[in-house]
DNA sequence: TCGCACATGTAACGCGTTACATGATTAC
DNA sequence: GTAATCATGTAACGCGTTACATGTGCGA
């Protein structure tokens, strides 16, 4: 197997695992489903491709419907690749929470300062508890048949879990600030 | 105000706002307190207490004790700094959890794997989670009196959350997998 | 016709990690 | 004496983001 295949690299594997895809659509389907734990730009993402299909793994088309552009596709070689990276144990991602290292040094500055904070991570939670939950509902419906929902049903679940979490600690904390 | 100081500095800035320490320390401090959420690397630690020496933002003291260490402190000119980043709001971190990237794609691979990257953060996380509720009790009392007590309690008390979550979500998500 | 979504790429830069490099002191 | 801890730094490298650069097609 390849070793010097980036993170990035198997996350395009994986998304074409799902459907063949263009760059443009790896980036959009990403967005729209794994944004709230992985990500790539597109200074990443088009060179990958490029790399990808010159190492086997993936296969490139230009599809010849009104706008031009590449659709890639996963090769058996390419969903070895995928399988075999799948089976490693994932590496702990060290965090870097600022969030949490401002709180860390939150004596340096006014209470109110960090209950402001807080109210704002409280605000941006709750939204994505909402999106996560609309987008839970949504995929039910229309991957009731698929393979892939039970494996997407719990990712949104950790995200749902975390996000409640954070709920109820931001409430604690500000409980805290209270008498600090 | 600077604007071209990295989240490293910042964090020197803070651990220096605790108390003057040699980069040593500062290291060895973090690790014990900060690393759920912070950690640096000597790589970027060193050269950014030179730095921020050059800065006036803390200034060295060579100390004569036993082993040649320098000392760093906080000047006037470094607290405000941390102060003035202190009261902006943190950025929303890009996380990128391989973790949950695996899981995504999971339908690749047999349940079996997904499911042993799950036993795998379970016992991770009852380990942090014990380290946690040890390193609260101790700070209780050993930090009786510390204006900082009730911030380090709520970055702890956020592992503490996070974590049972996670433990929730991970029999939840092996509860899906039985069926998948 | 104007703006947004579609569509693909490159270049420069910064951050952060890892590995390298060195050496003193202390405890066993 | 030897291993662990204390202690400080540099160099190379890789990853990832941001900004730059360009152009089409569709809908209001």
């Amino acid at each position: 197997m390849m070793n010097n295949l980036t993170k990035t690299a198997f996350a395009i594997l994986g998304m074409l695992s799902i459907a063949p895809m263009s760059g443009y659509e790896i980036q959009h389907t990403m967005k729209k489903s794994t944004s709230n734990f992985w990500s790539e730009s597109d200074g990443q993402l088009y060179p990958n491709l490029t790399k990808l299909n010159k190492l086997g793994l993936i296969t490139a088309k230009e599809s010849i419907t009104a706008r031009a552009k590449k659709v890639y596709r996963l090769t058996a070689k390419g969903k070895k690749e995928l399988q075999s990276w799948l089976q490693v144990e994932p590496e702990k991602h060290v965090v870097r929470n600022e969030m949490m290292l401002k709180l860390f040094f939150g004596a340096n500055v006014s209470s109110k300062i960090n209950a402001e904070h807080l109210h704002q991570l409280q605000y941006q939670t709750k939204v994505m508890l909402q999106q996560l939950n609309e987008t839970k509902t949504q995929l039910k419906h229309e991957q009731k048949s698929s393979l892939h929902l039970p494996y997407w049903l719990i990712t949104i679940q950790y995200g749902i879990h975390i996000g409640q979490a954070k709920l109820k600690w931001c409430e604690e904390a500000l409980e805290i600030l209270k008498h600090a």
